[in-house]
This record gives C-alpha cells, structure tokens and sequence, in this order.
DNA sequence: CTGAAAGCGCTTACAG
DNA sequence: CTGAAAGCGCTTACAG
C-alpha cells in the first residue's frame, strides 16, 4: 500500500500513463524515441500528478552528478562576486547545477563537502584546496580546473589566470615615467598568493628596469584586504618610512591605504600616489577615482567552467589560459581629469 | 569480477575490513555504537581505500539532501555578496550544504533547478520563484523561507525582511528637517519590488507628515540600478524639473544619480542632496561619502538559514522577522564631516 | 553490538 | 518503439 504523504515516483507515472517506468524515463531524458501519443500521456501524467525525478535515484543510476562544485577561501572581499558572477552564468547556461563552499582559511581533511562524490567536477580558486586533496582527485582522475593558482608539476590540471606581472609593470612604469615616483611601497597579499608573488616580481623588475635600488623598508604586507593594509600603512607613517607611491597589491587593500593616509592628512595623489590591481566595482568610485589594472575576473570564472565542461566531456583542456590585464588610469596616480567626468568615463 | 577504474565502494571497504556493510555504515555515520576494535579497522580501510560515499546513494537511502537552495533573481549588485555572506557562512556552520541558482529574470516553469528533488529547504529571496511554484511547493509542505518578500495569505511562509518604511522616513524627515530640502525625487525600484513599495510609502508618509504635497513628477523609476538610474535621472534634468534632493532608492541606484548630477554640473550635495539605501559596501568610499540606511543584509541572509533549519527539525519556525535599520549619516545629505575622517566614521 | 535483506527511485543494456 | 529486470551505492528496521 503506497503512502499518500510522500511525493510521486517514475512509477505513479506510469501506472497511470499505463506505460512502464522505463518509457517514463525516456520521455523526461528525451534521448530515446517514444511513441508522440505515449510520450503525450506521460508528460499528461506528469503534469497530473506534479512529478518531480529525484535527483539522487537519476544521480545514482546515471553516474552523472551533473553538478560543478566551486571551492574558494573565503565569500568576502570585492573580488568574489566579480568570479562568481561569470561562474554562474557559465554554469547555467551549459545546464549545470553550481555547489559552492568557503573553506574560511580551514582546510578541514576530513570532511569533504565537495568532491566526487557529489560533483561531476571542481573549480577551485587559489589555494582552498590542499595539496593533498588536489593530488588524490588527480589520481582519480577527477576533473578540477584551478583558478589563479600553479599546481605543483606532477599535477597536471588546467588553470587560468591573469598577467598579473605585466599588469604590475604597467603600474610602476605609469607612477616612474609619468608622475616621477621613485619610493614606491608595495603591499604584499596573503602568504602563498601567487597573484601576490608575481605582482611582486612586476613591481621589482619595473624598479630595475628604471634602475631605481629595491628597498626592503617599502615592501610591508596588506593582505589584500583592506583592515590589514590600513594597520600596514599606518605602521608605515608611524615608523616615518619616506615614500610617494604605494602599489597597495589589489583593490581591496588600496582602499585601507587611502583611509591610512588620510587619517595621517597626506593627500591623494599629490603627497602620495596609490594604485591597486583588479577594477573592482567601487574603484571608479573612490575618492579620488583609483588607478588600477584591470583583471577579467568574470572572464576568468567563465573560461574555466568552459574548461572544466571540455575536461566533463572526455575532451582536452588547455593546461594554461593566461588572460590579458589592463591599465585603469584614474585620478589617484597623480592623472588629471575635469571635474564631472571622472565617475562616467571608464564605464 | 569488479572494475579496478572506479572509485571504491562501501561494500569494498566492508570485505577489506571484514565486516558488513551496515557495520561500515554505522560507523560513518556514528550515531549506532560500535566496538571500537571493529571501527578502528573501519576506519583504516576508509583511509587506505581513499572512500568516499557517494552522495547520490545516500541521499536516496535517507531521503535527506543535507543541502540547502538558495533561489535567486540575479547574482550582480552590490546587495548579493552580503547576503551570500551571511547565508553560506550559517549553512556551513550548521553543516549543510549551498546550492545556488540565479534565475536571471525568467522564471522558466518547466526546468525545476532548485526544489524537492534535490534540496531539504529553499531560501527565495524576493520575487525569484514564481508564485504557482512557490504554492506547489507549499502544498507539498516543502519547507521554505522566504527573503525581503511576503507571500499570499493563504500561503504561510515565514518570511525575513527589513523595516523598510522607517528607514525611508528617517532620511526623509533628515533631508527635510535638517537640510530643509522640499523637492525631493524618489527613485523607485523593480516592478513590484516590496522593497521599493515599503520604502515609497515612507517617502510619502514622510512628505505628508511635513505638510508637502506629492508631487508625481518626482516620483520616478531607477530600478535599484545604476544604468538605469542614471537615464531617469538624466531625463529629470533634461525635462527642467526642480528638485533639491534624491532619495535614490537604493545605493546601486544612487551611484547613477551621482553620475547624472556630476554630469550636469550639479553639485552634490549643495545643489542636490542624494541618499541611499542599503549601505553597500561601497557607500561610505563614494565621493561625497553617501548618506544611507543601513540594511542588516548579511544578518537576513543568516536569520533566513537559522528559521529554515528550524523548519527542517520540524521545529515552528517565526512567521515573520523583521530586522532594524538605521540610518547613516554621510555627506551626501548636506552634512559636514572634516577632511580626513569621512573615510573612517562609519567603519 | 552486528548482519542479512529490503528498499530508496531512478537508468540502461538486453531482448523483442 | 517498449518492457522486464538488473543495478547504481547506500540506510535502516528487523532479528539475533
């Protein structure tokens, strides 16, 4: 006797399309031929009886989760609803579902709240995954795309990312060759950040190219998150550190740095110039406007669900997608604009 | 004879550990005691077989998803990552899981995404799921709760959302009584946008209390959007209406009117007051600082999860919670803050 | 505390 | 084009 309290099943439909279940199951897939007067009668019964197909028994029987998973560090911060949002629409457009977790900084080995188990494959950002955990799903061969991070050379798994190194040289070259900057801080991102250490090697290179001496003193951590680069800066005044520039590491950062130097009464760009790195949403909106490198982050997000869906395919992904980085010239290099323009015209 | 190229299963860890299946069972899920010589072996061929249960089997057997759905309309604006926040960090803490899905402005009936087939509990925020599903659903008594939206009457669906209408006050009373602006725009968001409607019958209380007849003129639509803000804003000015104040509807909103006053050569705020609501995150970096309400968003996101895991236990959950807004007083209004400290005030 | 077995609700060769 | 049946990989009474 079938309880009336639970949900419909394939076989409900049946019974009253008259059909069996695996006639039901080929009308929903559509990829076997039925009969269009059969195929009316069960899309009737369907209807009738609002039949949904539980995912688990479809994921159970087909082996296909037809789910992305998405790890990332952390939600917060200007950068991830840029990522997200190019994600998304990727995902959705090829019919996919998107799981999202933040491992808050905790990589927890235990408990695996994505993996093959749940998901047909990963997109992972940074380092949110461990390295352990990236080499067990390259051994079974599970499809993972990284995003802004170098797997170590054994693991061979796509990734995309941005010229971060150009994108910085076009900075220091910008605040040397235009605004005659030559102390120019750099604020570092979070310890193991690749897109730190290759803006890092931007901003030294760009230094010695103008043959202007690295020093030390100038290159304090932010952590690309603005509390941490406001404390950095203000430590940096405190400690009567001589400087004229600082290249804040991202958007993010730069903002703490503005308010650092504010608070301390030096002006933007005029006693100090900032630059930062991404375009996020409120960079034009600062005050001033800032100077920045913009990075394709939705873009990125996008390419690599495309990646990732080639990988689900059985097709071949492309090991490294490097996306082209752009200068922003605003207002807090030391660029003039007329007053009136500055919010319309990098929209 | 079982293929070495899958993943192992649990009946694999059971003959490796020499015991059944349910005993393996049991011990992943630790709720049925078992001798601790038995788990221990468990546990070593769980390690040592790298297994991991699938979730598909699982979720059929238990008839529990473990995961919670997060309906959305769109996935832009700076209003998302707040509430995103707040939603994914009370999910993980309770230890569901997230999935998310955007619809993107068209409600497609026929594709369910997000529902009972693959979800304990949906979380809808505004008007994203269409109402004759939102009423399926709730015939089925699937639990749900519902975001800065009410239902129908005859659906009961406890709902999160915010006072509305005394956060529009207080910044009508504010420009009025502080400022004493008298023509002041209203910039209306989506169709039937609740929010937008709450916050309209602030904005004419508000007048009324203070003797200042509606004119309809001012009344326009920004959408809660920047673009469009910006066009209905630029159409006032074309059209030579008189207005010495903005409620923007919205900060997304607001960053259009900015854009259109500046563009006009309309100084902000001695010609124009301009006020928000929200209190993004970037409202306090706009130039001037802008003037807003305070909308507790990553606190709806999180108070959503915590009455939709009540729902989930079986427990009541509250009908309707509504959370406080408090107005934040920038510059954008008319105030006067001193250089250096309108960074730092509100953070 | 543990095992045998039924069952969760689908998909998909296989045969016709 | 359609059906009977095996199987996907777990959980959970039931019995012991």
């Amino acid at each position: 006797m079938k309880l009336k309290t639970s949900s419909p099943t394939i076989s409900d439909v049946a019974k009253k399309a008259k059909v069996s279940i695996a006639t039901v199951s080929r009308v929903i897939n559509g990829k076997t031929p039925v009969v269009p007067e059969t195929a009316e009668r069960v899309h009737r019964a369907i209807k009738e009886l609002q039949f949904v197909p539980r995912t688990a028994a479809q994921v159970l029987a087909s082996r296909k989760t037809n789910t992305i998973g998405l790890i990332l560090s952390e939600i917060g911060g200007a950068f991830f609803p840029h990522l997200l949002k190019g994600i998304e629409a990727e995902t959705r457009t090829s019919g996919y579902e998107l799981l999202i977790h933040s491992t808050q900084g905790a990589h927890d080995n235990q408990r695996k709240p994505l993996g093959e188990h749940n998901t047909d494959g990963l997109l992972v950002f940074t380092s949110s995954l461990s390295l352990d955990e990236l080499g067990r799903l390259h051994d079974i061969q599970f499809p993972v795309v990284l995003m802004h991070q170098t797997p170590p050379r054994e693991i061979n798994v796509p990734v995309i990312t941005i010229e971060n190194k150009d994108g910085a040289v076009m900075l220091i070259d910008h605040l040397i060759e235009m605004h005659g900057r030559r102390q120019i801080v750099y604020m570092r991102g979070p310890e193991d950040h690749e897109d730190s250490e290759w803006r890092e090697r931007g901003y030294r290179e760009a230094l010695e190219m103008h043959n202007i001496p690295i020093n030390p003193n100038l290159i304090v951590t932010g952590g690309f998150d603005e509390e941490q680069s406001f404390a950095a800066m203000q430590k940096l005044i405190r400690d009567g550190i001589q400087f004229d520039a600082v290249f804040a590491g991202d958007d993010d950062a730069a903002i703490g740095a503005y308010r650092a130097l504010k608070n301390a009464g030096r002006l933007i760009p005029d006693d100090v110039a900032v630059v930062g790195f991404d375009d996020v949403q409120f960079s034009r909106y600062l005050s001033p406007a800032l100077t920045t490198v913009r990075a394709p982050i939705e873009e990125v997000g996008r390419e690599a669900v495309r990646q990732l869906i080639r990988l689900l395919n059985g097709q071949q992904a492309q090991s490294l997608t490097l996306m082209r980085t752009e200068m922003i010239i605003r207002e807090s290099c030391g660029c003039k604009f007329q007053e009136g323009t500055s919010l319309s015209k990098n929209i």
